[in-house]
DNA sequence: TGAAATGTTGGGGCG
DNA sequence: ACGCCCCAACATTTC
């Protein structure tokens, strides 16, 4: 065959890249192609910190590209049309893209697949979701042993190496890859697959390597205890494999228990997006509603105000507030922060988690709707393996646990900064002298509770009793 | 990947 | 020396 079209949705990289690999082994030439699908970038819940992240990564894809002796080519449009086009005019044989999990994507795929040469390699998670099954075929929905039969599956982590050069048409236009849009400064998150290498490295190589006390310190948003690879596993600038393969070489090398279990932990969180995954393909309804269809009658109070005040980080619970603002500041929050602001908004505020997983849909730079669904669905307990309903956190609690000195808290909320440590949690117990020397009044610099946390917990317990 | 309520135990103060 | 009470510390149960 001569010509063959890479088709990039979130495989954005060159190294260990099943659809890249196929299609050179295929044909003599290779066209990389990256669809902007008006459908996706225009969706409400795609924010502009996760686009601007995407076309940076175009940007740098294109220079990996260009060493390699191709470029992209990108173009606006509806993907079936925009593919029908190109393959009529390069002479295309063939499309070799990633598969992915999402209905949208497999619909969009299947369509595409009836009228042009469309072939999907897996990629997106480490087995395909239909892979990983009972012996029966039907699909786990408990974790652990989701996780017991991912393990006990022949590895499969000899990442596929970057090729050499990409022999690539020379005579084809592509848009140009528009603007970024502007981003609030703080936004970490550098977007190329060299960069992705490098936080895998600084991760995870190395006596010293920050994995080896990932089970100590990954609950501590205070320090930098974990990968922040989130956004690269997102839009594939990393593979999962790379990622998995990382883990393994310290479960198979390291002589110290503690590296291990830290390696042995971090690897856990991995089978837990490959868990989300296939929840998504099996049960794509999840999207829409629980799981459990008998939690889907709870009665929400979905007050505006208070959704609100939870989105701009001003509940009078600091390390809500904290964490809150670390989202739409710098598109990232968190793990152990994600599930406190999880739990208030729908444990607390008693709003439909629905609420939550569009919000963090429309700030995450990592958002990605396997994980997020699963990770929403869980705190509000309504999915499959997921927290008993009656699991409330004690934002207080948590705060002095997690965040232990207050670094976090006042990292990111300015008005607590001179709070003392024992306050830091629950400004609202200083007297009001304490608070003037603090320079933190209460309803003047920080807000005070929104909400009562044991009367919430009360009425939550009451309000899934009766559903449940 | 909870937290609160309740139960049990054991040391120390005290008469 | 002994019983009694208090209560912190820990364990168990409950939501």
């Amino acid at each position: 065959m001569r010509v063959a079209i890479w088709w990039i949705r979130r495989d954005l990289r060159l190294a260990d890249n099943p659809a890249l690999t196929a299609a050179l082994a295929m044909a003599d030439q290779v066209i990389p192609l990256f669809i902007l699908d008006p459908h996706l970038a225009q969706a409400p819940t795609t924010g502009a910190k996760r686009l601007a992240f995407l076309l940076n990564s175009l940007r740098n894809l294109d220079a990996d590209l260009a060493r390699r002796g191709s470029r992209l080519i990108f173009r606006q449009g509806d993907p079936q049309a925009v593919l029908a086009d190109l393959v009529a005019a390069a002479g295309a044989g063939a499309i070799v893209a990633q598969a992915d999990v999402s209905p949208y994507a497999r619909r969009r795929d299947a369509a595409v697949a009836e009228h042009l040469p469309l072939q999907l390699t897996p990629g997106v998670t480490v087995f395909p979701s239909d892979v990983v099954t009972k012996a029966d075929g039907s699909p786990y929905t408990v974790f652990t042993p989701f996780s017991r039969a991912w393990k006990a599956l022949p590895p499969n982590l000899t990442p596929l190496p970057a090729p050499g050069r990409i022999p690539t048409p020379v005579d084809l236009a592509s848009d140009r890859i528009p603007a970024s849009p502007a981003l609030p400064p703080d936004v970490p998150f550098e977007a190329s697959e060299s960069e992705a290498q490098r936080r895998l490295r600084a991760f995870a190589d190395g006596l010293q390597a920050p994995i080896r006390r990932y089970h100590e310190l990954r609950d501590r948003p205070d320090l930098d205890g974990t990968s922040q690879l989130s956004p690269y596993l997102r839009f594939g600038l990393i593979s999962p494999r790379q990622a998995a393969a990382a883990a393994y070489a310290i479960l198979d090398g390291a002589t110290d228990a503690a590296g291990r279990r830290g390696a042995e932990v971090w690897l856990n969180e991995l089978i837990w997006r490959e868990f989300n995954a296939s929840i998504l393909y099996h049960f794509p309804g999840v999207l829409r509603a629980a799981f459990r269809p008998e939690l889907r009658s709870i009665p929400w109070d979905n007050n505006p105000e208070l959704f609100a005040a939870w989105c701009e980080g001003r509940t009078g619970y600091p390390i809500v507030d904290a964490a809150m603002l670390q989202l739409v500041q710098t598109g990232w929050m968190h793990n152990r922060a994600r599930m406190i602001v999880a739990s208030f908004l729908v444990k607390d505020l008693l709003i439909d988690w629905r609420w939550g997983e569009r919000f963090f849909m429309q700030h995450l730079v990592d958002g990605d709707l396997a994980p997020n669904n699963g990770g929403w669905q869980w705190t509000a307990g309504v999915g499959t393996d997921a927290a008993p309903y009656f699991r409330i956190f004690n934002p207080v609690l948590q705060g002095e646990k997690f965040d232990p000195h207050g670094d976090f808290v006042r990292r990111w909320l300015p008005a607590l900064a001179h709070v003392p440590a024992p306050f830091i949690h629950k400004p609202w117990t200083m007297t009001p002298l304490e608070q003037r020397q603090a320079g933190c009044v209460l309803g003047q610099d920080y807000p005070a509770p929104i909400v009562d946390h044991a009367a919430a917990r009360e009425r939550t317990l009451a309000a899934y009793q009766r559903a449940g």
